[in-house]
DNA sequence: GAGTTTGAAACT
DNA sequence: CAGTTTCAAACTC
């Protein structure tokens, strides 16, 4: 909680869960130059949602377990003054994927538990682009991923020989997914 | 800051 | 399951 000294902060919730027209509620609290000093530490980075409410895993701060504070979003429902509207939404994500709160970091695929486990799917980022969700983790793409033309992975030199199979030169996984 | 690109998440 | 749409971030200018 931080202390609210100007009182400028959230709006009053007037956030309807299934109204039909929404009134547009930006909020008001980003008046950086040295407010986001005062909190520091965490300084996490702050979502500009606008049509998520920030209840979907569309926004970071809500697929990541986390309250948004300090950030730019629209219709925030991502907060304690809709707690029961959020706990319904983590209840609908945790519905589509049972894991989609365990890691930190967006998760699915089979058997992951507390890993990034996702794989991505990148076509035209060769997954060297924070576009990919494996780059932007620091990780290396593995059998697991879907991807085209990758170049994420630890050796930068990737053959293209017929040889390989998967785009994929090195891989340890024996149990692939479907196929 | 505006506009484009990108791929995950959501939806059908 | 696959195809499409939606979405917000990453990126470019
Ligand atoms: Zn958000
Ligand atoms: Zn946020
Ligand atoms: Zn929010
Ligand atoms: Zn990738
Ligand atoms: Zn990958
Ligand atoms: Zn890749």
């Amino acid at each position: 909680m931080w202390t609210p000294g100007g009182a400028v902060e959230c709006q009053p919730p007037s956030v309807k869960p299934t109204c039909s027209s929404a009134p547009p509620e930006k909020n008001t609290l980003e008046q950086h130059t040295d407010s986001m000093r005062n909190f520091s530490e965490k300084s996490k980075k702050p979502c500009h949602c606008t049509k998520s409410l920030c209840l979907k895993l569309y926004c970071d701060c809500f697929a990541n377990g986390e309250i948004c504070n300090n950030c730019s979003c629209v219709n925030c429902c991502n907060n304690m003054e809709h707690e029961t509207i959020r706990n319904k939404a983590i209840k609908t994500c945790l519905g589509r994927n049972p894991d989609a709160f365990n890691s930190k970091m967006h998760s699915s695929v089979q058997g992951a538990k507390g890993s990034y486990t996702r794989g991505c799917n990148c076509k035209s980022s060769g997954c060297l682009k924070n576009y990919c969700e494996c780059y932007k983790a620091k990780i290396m793409c593995s059998s697991l991923c879907k991807c085209v033309s990758c170049s994420n992975y630890s050796r930068s030199k990737v053959k293209e020989s017929a040889v390989q199979k998967s785009s994929h030169p090195d891989d340890n996984n024996t149990h692939h997914t479907t196929k």
